[in-house]
Formats: structure tokens, sequence, C-alpha cells
DNA sequence: ATCATAAATAACTATTTAGTTATTTCAAGA
DNA sequence: TCTTGAAATAACTAAATAGTTATTTATGAT
């Protein structure tokens, strides 16, 4: 009966209301969370949020982190060493794109944590240590892609995460706005795939020799 | 006597009002403003707030605009079509990372209407009206590069237009889980100066043959 | 079986908040 | 100088909200 459903089950309450929080918090930000709908929403109510937790900002704080984590995951879990430098960066850029186009919750949550200056992830050292290999990663396909002279030499790595993810964020977090500026739907099927090879092409120009 | 302050002056209070609220919107969001704070920091009080702009989200929605408008106007004032494409580039890549730097409550502003889906300015009419012609800018710089064989032919200036936007937004919108992040001071004097340098370089790759 | 402990729930509270009512103050035109 | 309407203010209210208290209920160890 491994499967059977326990009335009191610890472990399975903190994770729904985890889930819960991450939908709220990602829809109303933190300011406009409210706890009661994260309550409702994890099918418990708030006494259980607050014995877990502590408060809404340590919540939140948990399912921000959670949130990287699940992304720097999913990144390593490319392999891009194995890759030939090219294609490892074509693939990247298509990683940053689909993920944030498929977990636009990660989007809302950064946005409402740098509204805060940071302060919930400041000292954690969860977020140092999952970020350490992050740039060290791009640094080696870097690396390997100037050895084989087929990249730019110096390219700053960080630089290069920053612009990778910008041109994917950025179209993907003021799509709203973005649609009335440029009178256009960026949202549509069509519209999507032209921004990823758009993307590709623009890094692989920034890089390429 | 043109400078005598009156004690009575519904422009000025309708003034120190708008600013007063680009101040707390920008930096508590839509939803984390407070109408008190916003009422006090004008040293008015809430009934001309409810007076003048009926309620919270159309006076949001009148200061987003206002920032919109301050952004188009400044771009606008470059005058890029009398300058040669290349210069034209780099002029408008530094426009744009100088105006986010200069006007952080711009890029706060933005992120909070997209939180709410675009739905205070959804139907506004002056917001279609100032963004008319700002798409038409860049296309008639990327035409006049290609023309002279300087750029690529058919680029898109709408990817071209959130690209640049995109690579200098995304970096200040960021900075402070970005400092986290990458281990980094992103906002030291040095830092800025090679990220503008950095998105110069990369819009060029971008367009030039 | 029963007991101790942790899980779960609901009802409650103190505070905050957007928005309103009632009242006072100023200034321009007659 | 008096009157009138708009500008300004302060005190108020109803609803919402984060966090708490009091209580019940299930479960695993003995």
């Amino acid at each position: 009966m491994a499967l059977k459903k326990q009335l009191r089950d610890p472990e399975e309450t903190k994770r729904r209301i985890m889930a819960a929080a991450k939908v709220e918090f990602a829809k109303s930000g933190l300011g406009g969370a409210r706890v009661d709908v994260i309550a409702a929403r994890a099918k418990s109510n708030k006494r259980m949020m607050y014995h877990y937790f502590g408060n809404k900002e340590t919540l939140f704080k948990l399912v921000l982190e959670d949130a990287y984590a699940n992304f720097r995951e999913a990144e390593k879990a490319l392999e891009l060493d194995h890759e030939e430098p090219i294609t490892a960066l074509r693939k990247l850029v298509s990683f940053n794109w689909n993920y944030f186009l498929e977990n636009p919750e990660f989007i809302t949550l950064v946005n409402s944590e740098n509204l805060h200056k940071a302060k919930h992830i400041k000292s954690s050292k969860r977020m140092q240590e999952m970020s350490r290999n992050f740039v060290g990663r791009m640094q080696s396909l870097l690396d390997r892609g100037a050895i084989a002279g087929l990249f730019h030499k110096n390219l700053d790595a960080v630089q290069m995460q920053i612009s990778v993810a910008a041109i994917a964020y950025h179209y993907l977090t003021n799509r709203y706005t973005g649609t009335i500026v440029f009178e256009r739907d960026l949202m549509s099927a069509k519209a999507l795939k032209e921004r990823l090879a758009f993307n590709i092409q623009t890094v692989l120009r920034m890089v390429c020799t």
C-alpha cells in the first residue's frame, strides 16, 4: 500500500504549502500574495504554514531558493561539456528560452526578490553553493570554443551568462507591456519560434570569430 | 512675484502627488505601495489623492504612462536620423543603458505592470500613440545601415529594440540577485563601464556585416 | 488497548489599509 | 467686504490581513 494517502503526512503537507506558495507568490509577488490564499490552495490552513515555515517571508525565501535550485539542476543536466562548442551554445540558449517559457513563475519570483533588493537570499548559503559552478560551466564552454578557434578570446563568462539570460528573460517578463508597445502578439507560436531563432543567432554573432 | 508659493495650487498638488506616487510605486510595486505613504510624501493627504485621481490604480496608470512618455521623449530627443548608422546605434545602446541606470523607477514600474499583465495600460490611447514612432526610428536606422552595406539586411526592428533594451534592463533590474549569483559587485563604476562597453560590442556584432 | 506527541483545524485578534464623511480654510469675483 | 465654490484637512469606517490561541484528532511507541 505504498500509495495509500495518509491522513497525517507532514512532508506532504509542507510540500503542498510550498507548491501553493509558489503559485501565489508568482502570481502576486511577495507583497501582493495572501497567506489565506496559500493555505486554501494547499488544502491546508494558515496555522500549518506558520508551524512549518514561521512566517510569510521565510516561506518566500524557501520557495525562491527552490526555484533557483530547480533551474540550476536542469541546466546542469544538459551536460554541455560533452558537446561541440557551437552546438553546446545553441543548446544553452534554447534551454534558457524554454525554461523561462515553461516556468514563468521563476521569472516573477526573481523579479519580486529584486524589488526587495534580494534581502531574502542575501545571506543564503544554499544560494551561494548553487551558483558556484554555474559561471564555471560557461567559462569552460567559452574556453573550448576559443581553443578550437571558433570563438573570440577573452570573452567574459559572467557578461555572457547575463546576456544569454537577458535576451530570453526580458522578452518574456515584459511580454504584456511588449504586446502593447509593439502592437504585435509576442506570444504566438510563430513569434516564439522566431525569437528563439533570433536569440541563437544573436549569441553566435556575439562569440563567433 | 512669479515664484510666490500659493497656499492653494491644484496643479502643483497633483504634481506632488504624482511624484510621490512614482517613488512609492517604484519602491514597493503597485501591491506593496501604501496610499498613506504617498499622501504623506506628497505633503498632501489621501482625500486630495482620491479627489484628483479617483483611486490607487488610476494613479498608478497615470504614473506609468508618464514614465513611458518621459522615456520616449528622451529617446526622440537623441535625433539619431542625422547620425551615421554605427554612431547612431552606439548612441542608442548607451542611451538605453544610461536611462535605465539614472531612472531605476522606470524599470520597477514596468515590472509591476507586467506582474499585473499590463491591465492598466492595455487600452490606453496615450500609450499607443507614444509607441507608434518608436519602432519606426529603429527600422530607419537599420535600413540606412543596410543600404550603406554596414549592417545585415532584413534585421527585424522589433527584435532589435527588445534586445537593445534587454541587455541593459536585465542586468540592472536583476542587479541584486545578480550580485549574489555571480559573487561580483555588478554596480561598481568599473563594472558599469565594462557592461556598457560589452553591450555596445554585442549590438554591433549583432548587426554589422 | 492506551498514552504521549505531533498534526491538523477553526475561531479569534490586533493592526493595517483603501476609501469616505464631515468640516474648515482660502481666494476670486461681485 | 461679502459670498460662494473649490482646495485642503482630519477623523472615521468597513474590510482585509498577518499572525495566534485554544482545541481536537490521528498515529506510533509501549
